[in-house]
DNA sequence: GCCAACGTTGGC
DNA sequence: GCCAACGTTGGC
């Protein structure tokens, strides 16, 4: 089992988005990143946990706790020439681009980037590091559990 | 809106 | 295959 940190902008899919979706799952699509896609298509499996985190927004931070409900398969946006997310490159024989789909656990409290920054428990989480843009990120079993103890 | 950091593109 | 130019991300 493995931990994530999941981004997704607010004005797209917020947590109550995903909340009021059918068995509070959603598909992961428009990933348009290398490595984040390879995580999604060759470390994630089924059942492992995530971090729901609100980026480029006013309060950006972790607001839930979700999980992985689906392995990867290809993300249907890149076929769809009126999507934003199209990719002309891909077709369904050769896709490019994957996503799981991801299920609400539970919302949490706001945990801001700001409040994260503060525990030296979290110096090494990937999102705090400079320069960070993975909008999917590895989070350690250690900071798992320590983020878990803080909510 | 700014801008640092990073990824991608494409000419050579 | 190099690398400058360009586009994007995302906190501030």
């Amino acid at each position: 089992m493995r931990y994530w940190l999941m981004k997704s902008e607010p004005s797209d899919v917020s947590v109550d988005d995903l909340a009021a979706m059918p068995g509070q799952t959603v598909a992961w699509y428009g990933v348009r990143n290398y490595q984040a896609r390879n995580f999604m298509r060759d470390q994630m499996r089924v059942g492992d946990q995530v971090f729901f985190y609100h980026s480029s927004c006013k309060e950006p931070g972790i607001v839930g706790i979700a999980r992985v409900a689906t392995p990867a398969y290809p993300d249907a946006t890149q076929f769809d020439p009126a999507n934003k997310y199209h990719d002309p490159k891909a077709t369904p024989e050769t896709p490019r681009w994957f996503n799981v789909d991801v299920q609400l656990v539970r919302k949490t409290r706001l945990v801001s980037i700001r409040e994260l920054r503060s525990y030296p428990e979290l110096a090494s989480l990937r999102i705090l590091q400079k320069g960070s843009r993975l909008s999917i990120t590895p989070v350690d079993p250690a900071e798992w559990k320590f983020i878990l103890g803080i909510l």
